[in-house]
DNA sequence: GCCTAGGTCCCGTTA
DNA sequence: TAACGGGGCCTAGGC
């Protein structure tokens, strides 16, 4: 990993074009040739950079370049895209290499698997007398998140969202559709369970018949640990 | 804004819980107190980071975690959250300070709302006779990217996308619906037009009669140089 | 302030 | 390989 802190101006052309002017700026070079170019706030996401896989070049300015005060450029190319990024640096104020190796890598919890798996254990949270047929049941146009019936033996579909938006709402009155045309499944209700559940997405779905629960993760986790002390 | 190169071991617990096994890592301090974790490979994401408003504190390893060899430990508290970012440093390898300055920020072209504007401007690209109403007509559930008539009169709804997929024609779906309950606009016609257009939205857009076309930028911009040059 | 829509989205998973 | 769905999404614009 290469660190350079350089008075630079960046261009991007690509997907689409873009310009950085002249400024002060972190440029950080990673061992797979990517390129990151970092301002001094903002949020995680660069100004300007360039994915792997890519090759850089660091070549001599031209006379106008050079002219204008430009020491080196650098052009970073994309291995398998017209995707290009340019770098005028006209001052470089710090540059230093360092060895990192490879990282072991993140190790992630709480994201929508675990809501599926723990909605799925607990599904008579949903209803008393519900039971659960399977997770993952898989219809021709993709997977409903949890299959399960209710007290009466009705089908019932649920899709889980962390953020219940309104394309959420549209995926499962797609799978609706889909399972109330299969007269083994007919009739299907559906269930929109989410964290948190957007006005419009609410709407969208109880004008369709379709029940909103907002899940609680934290409560959901203590039933599960409660229940597995007990074994 | 601070590079510090250290062999160290990271924790977010937040919106979600996530852990990173000791390993030698570039921690990156910015001016604004936000604080990113990156490896050396992957792409322009942190492995971990803490974004701003936070405020980041270096406080002494108790015995336990001096007795697994950390000299350091970070704990950066999000402001207005819960988040937080524990890092325990076993070993600094490069630490430097540098002042960036305030950074002029990014000039963009190319992006949705050039699409629109290239198309609103050319909008008989779409059709011989085919005539403006008004950009971001709006409706009750949103403004509709450009509302248009064709040569014989016809209301047509247009849906401009970067990328065309499913989500996409269900929104004009949205749209048309409700414009054609207005009898002042009935019947009105749409169009998805977009750089590129996925196959299971192109189906399901002719699925319910919307016509789909895919734009070519460079040709639109090409259209308003040779255009503008007449003037 | 919240909410919506776009992104050089990125990134994993799966058909 | 391409497509689809999720993200600690982030970020800009509208109300």
């Amino acid at each position: 990993m290469r660190l350079v802190i350089a008075r630079c101006s960046v261009d991007y052309d690509g997907r689409l074009t873009a310009h950085l002017p002249l400024a002060t700026r972190l440029l950080l070079v990673k061992a797979d040739g990517s390129v990151l170019v970092h301002s001094d706030g903002g949020s995680y996401k660069p100004l300007n950079w360039m994915s792997p896989p890519c090759t850089m070049a660091e070549v001599e300015p031209d006379e106008a370049q050079a002219g204008d005060g430009v020491v080196a450029v650098w052009r970073v190319q994309h291995a398998k895209s017209e995707d290009r990024l340019t770098v005028l640096i006209h001052e470089v104020l710090h540059d230093s290499e360092h060895e990192l190796g490879v990282d072991p890598g993140l190790v992630k919890d709480g994201v929508e698997a675990h809501l599926q798996r723990l909605l799925a254990e607990h599904i008579h949270t949903l209803g008393h007398g519900w039971s659960l047929v399977r997770r993952e049941y898989m219809t021709a146009i993709g997977p409903v998140d949890i299959l399960a019936k209710d007290s009466t033996g009705v089908s019932v579909a649920v899709e889980i969202k962390r953020r219940g938006e309104i394309d959420g709402v549209e995926q499962l009155t797609r799978y609706l559709e889909l399972m109330n045309r299969d007269p083994h499944l007919a009739p299907v209700t559906g269930v929109f369970a989410a964290q948190q559940i957007k006005p419009q997405a609410r709407t969208l779905a109880e004008d369709r018949g379709i029940r909103c629960v907002v899940l609680d993760y934290d409560a959901l986790k203590g039933i599960d640990d409660a229940e597995s002390r007990l074994f």
